[in-house]
DNA sequence: CGCCCAATCTAACATATGTTATGTTGGACG
DNA sequence: CGTCCAACATAACATATGTTAGATTGGGCG
């Protein structure tokens, strides 16, 4: 039941676009860009077919295809214009604040609500990476990590426990923070509570230097697995080892 | 090209079966959700189709319907059975601790082990409830909360700073290690040491009660968004708001 | 040797998918 | 009023997919 066609009739389109003739072309390619967001996000890249986002946007399949010029194109310019939006937020987020921590804290805010938007272009298409066919996703790595590089910056400056290895510490918080809708149904906590609480966990003082568990009573280890800690002078810029 | 299908006389299965006849059923069976549990895994559950599985096992995708009923029942045994192996697993690694932080760290330990594990069948499949169909969904995710009480046990018994959120605490932790194949690549770090590493950023003690930024500076603080911290009494097992 | 059966192949069905070529409509503009 | 074009619809193509029914093979066993 492909739906009478919305009748074309409709009224969604009634401005004048008489001077430049750009508005309704840039609005509608706005229009699809969300709703395609937002499919590819929730139900992921593979599972997201060009006719779900055609339907919900109360045209046919093959009409899309006069706007975007196919799937693939499609999904990269959302991931890029999602992160270039994003970016642009968590600086103007970043820019009151002086201190390390309290960097962190509004970066954590920002992105956290970001990821939390219900509507909008910028959404977690970070997570959807394992979809994705393989010869787009160097490109999508790409604009990642330029994105990834604010939130480096932050954590090389903060004053860290020196037994923490920064790469794994942002990895970890980027990975809470994108994959926060998988998670997070509101409810119980609000969106900066819940904000709060990632950075209360990720928040540590230089004070902490000993080797074994805090409530003393340190003899209660297993036996085996001889973990050798203290790395050799983390070279703090390799990102060899790990990645995201 | 379907590629001459392996001809027949391949020397795999040249052990006589004459006994109960059923370990080449249940060994075949055995291989087959291995190699799914694998694809499905990296690829995801929808961008794995049958007859991507049947060709890494030598047969033809029809020949698989001989010993599956379904693409989606496939799915369901193997996500319980991985569920069912880890909690094994976990619960042997957990035995000979007693202090709360000691049992976080070994359970840290064995569950980054389990998901890094490039074989076996205990993999991560709890990130693809995304591209799974709604209606397999809730049997996943019931046999998942089963799973993630014994972190919730753990980290129940954690003497954590009272500001921290013990559901968002563990729904966090777990989102890190399960999803840990994503971003850990070997390399630089060993396995042992991401699980060290995460351990550290989850360790606190219980005496970090301040409000504000550790090193001093306090005047350092965003103007608007009055966040409004201390939660009434945590009812320390709501789990309404906040889900994995 | 000949029957039987487990295990696989073969071939197809029905549907879903990305994509394209071509038709159609409604309004702008002279 | 007639032309032109943006923005769609329509229909089809080629392929991919889950699934099924029937044919086939090879070995165990009487």
């Amino acid at each position: 039941m492909p739906r009478p066609p919305a009748s074309r009739t409709s009224p969604a389109r009634s401005e004048p676009r008489s001077a430049s003739e750009n508005t309704t072309q840039a609005a509608r390619r706005q229009e699809i860009l969300e709703v395609a967001a937002q499919l590819f996000a929730t139900r992921g890249y593979k599972a997201t077919s060009i006719r779900q986002i055609a339907e919900e946007l109360g045209m046919m399949a093959g009409s899309l295809y006069y706007h975007i010029r196919s799937k693939e194109t499609l999904f990269v310019e959302i991931h890029n214009r999602a992160l270039d939006a994003a970016a642009s937020r968590i600086f103007s987020a970043l820019a009151p604040h002086t201190s390390p921590w309290a960097r962190l804290e509004a970066a954590c805010r920002e992105l956290l609500d970001i990821q939390l938007s219900p509507s909008s272009l910028t959404l977690p298409l970070m997570n959807t990476i394992r979809s994705v066919p393989p010869e787009v996703r160097n490109a999508l790595i790409k604009k990642r990590d330029e994105f990834e590089a604010i939130f480096r910056n932050i954590v090389e400056d903060l004053p860290l426990p020196p037994t923490i290895d920064r790469d794994v510490y942002r990895i970890i918080l980027l990975r809470v923070l994108n994959t926060a809708n998988d998670w997070y149904h509101p409810g119980r906590l609000s969106r900066e509570e819940i904000a709060r609480q990632i950075f209360d966990i990720f928040r540590h003082t230089q004070s902490e230097t000993d080797a074994t568990s805090p409530p003393g009573k340190s003899s209660d280890d297993a036996p085996g697995a001889s973990r050798s800690r203290g790395r050799p002078a983390s070279p703090r810029k390799s990102r060899a080892a790990v990645m995201n």
